[in-house]
DNA sequence: CCACAAAATGAACGGCATTCATTATTTCGC
DNA sequence: GCGAAATAATGAATGCCGTTCATTTTGTGG
């Protein structure tokens, strides 16, 4: 029973390749699930990967990239099947609600994410043409539906970076007594729904405004 | 003529004390405004500073409070002045405008500051403060202000992010084919604004649409 | 078969935030 | 007014990070 270490690979190309985007985006996804972003360094990728650093560098050009790839798969947790079977409401309430709770999962991807194309990025785009479809068949003319699932998308991902901040963010301290109004009422809405709910009650007082708002704005089309 | 380099300071206690929260806040903001917030490292700022990057943590526990403090300092750029003298809808447009402004030119912020805890951010609890009492003048119940704020905030952050966006980030390339109603819905948007417009556009129809919206609601709490 | 591309190792590099020992100065309690 | 303690600077060192490069081995196309 001496197989245990099974003898470190020498240098040199092996006779099949070891490394691959697909596996080192699963090692990354299972690395971000068990130690977080800050854990995802390309050291600790290596080394899941049973490889040296510099052997990723022949498959991705930077860290950046392999958080691309990350960001594409991560898009493929979103569901958005509801376009398919439910009026535009719904399916927008739906669809941005698990759009929401993947990416509060996955906070530090939204910086990267909101700006980065789209080219080359499949499943991404899978999803836009599903939503892009679901506003055109809601009566949306072709020249408003991208900026409407952008202010959405804008909504989300702001929103998705809420869930992360601590339930007493707006605990004002020492200085309550100078801003009365706005220290009573967080209290009030805290009293109301519970701290820990307070990202909820925001993201749907928001997205409900939101839908309204756009179905007005769809409505004055249509006249 | 020796004046030139005033001898570098020996070790130890300086008579005068050289840092404070304020000089380092502004050297911060120098150093953001020439290089960016990539050129905002700790060993920049010493040098701005004329001190030795060690120094720095006698005032600051670590850069992230620094980067707080930067915080504090870019609220006081948001003009929300409107809420003293506009009825409600447009007063948060205006307000909602000026916020996206600046903190597109502070994206790197977003992140930080949708998490970070307003206690002891004073020039930010005082801008809480105003829209807050804005909102309450409106008419809205006490309990319902701090929920739309933070929406309207997670959509400002979102579309804060979206600004820095490449123009052409909705470019499917080579995938085009396969996803033939998003490219088209694209390419109709960016003929109707200018592709470096699709950020204002995007924004103003999500702002106007939630702004109707939560208008809607408030005229239910009314009723 | 041979030149070249591909894919690994391992040793570097520069930059980063941060810590620590040291030194000099001020401030505060007695 | 004096001594102790807090304060605020220096400068050296630490450890981690992403990345690059020379080298070695293996696969592959002309």
């Amino acid at each position: 029973m001496t197989a245990a270490t099974p003898a470190p690979r020498r240098a040199g190309r092996p006779p099949r390749s070891v490394l691959s985007r697909d596996g080192i985006t699963r090692a990354a996804l299972d690395l971000i699930a068990s130690d977080g972003y800050e854990g995802l360094t390309m050291s600790a990728l290596a080394r899941r990967l049973r490889v040296a650093p510099s052997a990723l560098y022949n498959h991705a050009a930077s860290k950046h990239e392999v958080l691309s790839w990350v960001q594409d798969h991560v898009m493929t947790m979103v569901d958005f099947s509801a376009f398919d079977e439910e009026p535009w409401d719904e399916a927008v309430r739906r669809w941005a609600w698990s759009y929401r709770e993947v990416f509060a999962r996955h906070a530090p991807l939204v910086p990267v994410i909101a700006v980065m194309p789209v080219t080359d990025a499949a499943e991404t785009l899978r999803m836009y043409e599903a939503v892009a479809r679901g506003f055109l068949r809601a009566g949306w003319p072709e020249d408003r539906i991208v900026p409407a699932i952008v202010a959405l998308e804008s909504f989300i991902y702001g929103s998705a970076l809420d869930v992360a901040a601590p339930g007493d963010i707006f605990d004002s301290g020492t200085l309550a007594h100078q801003f009365p109004v706005f220290t009573s009422a967080v209290r009030s809405a805290t009293d109301a729904t519970g701290a820990e709910q307070a990202a909820d009650a925001a993201f749907r007082a928001g997205l409900d405004g939101m839908i309204a708002g756009l179905r007005l704005q769809l409505a004055a089309y249509s006249s």
